[in-house]
DNA sequence: CGCTACTTTGATATTTTTCAATCTTGGTGG
DNA sequence: CCACCAAGATTGAAAAATATCAAAGTAGCG
């Protein structure tokens, strides 16, 4: 897949119907991103940036250029939850009545677009062929939020962490397709609240993980793959 | 809220902005009902019928009219994790790159309409509006996944179990909000596969639930919730 | 260079899973 | 109409895993 500049928003999604090539389309023309540009507004914001809170008044939709963010929600035990980690060509915000449903963090430093609800909607129902990007996306998202539920159903850290590791890959792979080291920009808390782990259990996992020689980790956020299929396996044996 | 006829499709979805009426919107129009009529085909299938497996080709998507319908996918360890359950007004069997992801079985008897991908594809291109429900319905699916991915980093299962309660009550509330007393057509096994838990948990769940005065099962199936506000504490003390 | 936030490691307690046996219930057929 | 059967559900005891509490270790940043 070539590159594709950020200088305008774009999306990436899988579609509903068999393609002849498998590239992920669902990405925007460049006369639709042109569109975005025009009512959005390119953001550059530091790392750990809050962009909004659970139960605000929702008044943009957000798409990645570049970086990392989360959403999470606070629970009333104190833990953070973390609801998704969302990466370049990733759409967030999509409010519920007006207010958003989590929070949103970014975690690198990140470039987003700032789409205002309002235009946006007129927008998509103008433009048919952007807005059933927009489906793909969504449905996309949910078919990720129902791999991480599997995820969660396994009882194992290790397994879990795994798991995790496949899908960081996997999204990894998307930018960089040859890179054998997995990047963890999030900290082991957030990776604990995704996980639904305790941050201890995280960090056991992870020396487990390279007790077993299935992974290296070079440092904090950055672990090489020794042993692909053994980390596969471990994935896969939900 | 008034009942909808089913003799034709519809779907229910929470709106990205602020309503004035804090109704569920989205239903589609009487218009939009019979296009998608037009296009499908009502079918009536006894429950545990197998509507699609995981992997096949997907031709179809389906809305439901009545009864309840679960998604799961077969794990390598033979367990079922079940993705979701579906009830009347709602979607499921999208797709990802003309395959189903999920397989789908009928809990109940059921009514659904079951809608040619590619001819749904072309109403959605040429019906913006109706597009734009289809985009807040799946939307609301995935904070609904959201939701349980909530649940299930929940670590104790009677917490688990309460808030499954809720999300079902919350569920049949919308078709029912005098009931007092919470339908689970689904079996214990079902509930442990959704919940992530071992099918002996939840049974115990159940009883610990029942032992400390929050609910009495009035049968398998069927649910009395005795301390609403004990409940609701238990399902929110995440 | 030293602070502060993040992370790792250790010991114990709690909880669920697992394995096994028993009990119910709904459906079927004599 | 009743008895039986099989699937589903419950209960019990032991084992396995993570959470929790506590303390020590790192690393990045000013």
């Amino acid at each position: 897949m070539a590159p594709v500049p950020h200088r305008v928003p774009t999306l990436t999604a899988l579609p509903f119907q068999k393609t002849s090539a498998e590239t992920s389309v669902g990405v925007l023309t460049p006369r639709q991103r042109e569109e975005l540009a025009r009512i959005g507004t390119r953001l550059r914001l530091p790392a750990r940036t809050l962009m909004y809170e659970e139960g605000a008044e929702a008044q943009w939709v957000f798409a990645i250029a570049e970086g990392v963010v989360k959403t999470y929600r606070e629970l009333a035990s104190g833990r953070r939850a973390v609801t998704a980690f969302l990466f370049a060509r990733d759409l967030f915000g999509l409010a519920e009545n007006g207010r958003y449903v989590n929070s949103a963090h970014a975690v690198t430093r990140v470039i987003v677009y700032r789409l205002p609800l309002a235009e946006l909607t007129v927008l998509l129902k103008h433009d048919s062929d952007m807005q059933f990007k927009f489906l793909l996306k969504v449905t996309h998202e949910l078919r990720e939020a129902q791999r991480r539920a599997i995820l969660l159903s396994r009882r194992d850290a290790p397994g879990r962490l795994a798991m995790f590791l496949g899908l960081m890959r996997a999204q990894q792979d998307r930018e960089d397709p040859a890179a054998c080291a997995i990047s963890l920009p999030m900290t082991r808390s957030d990776m604990a609240g995704f996980l639904g782990l305790s941050l201890e259990s995280v960090s056991r996992a992870s020396a487990e993980l390279e007790r077993r020689r299935l992974v290296k980790f070079e440092n904090r956020h950055r672990v090489r793959v020794v042993d692909q299929a053994g980390l596969s396996r471990l994935a896969a044996a939900v």
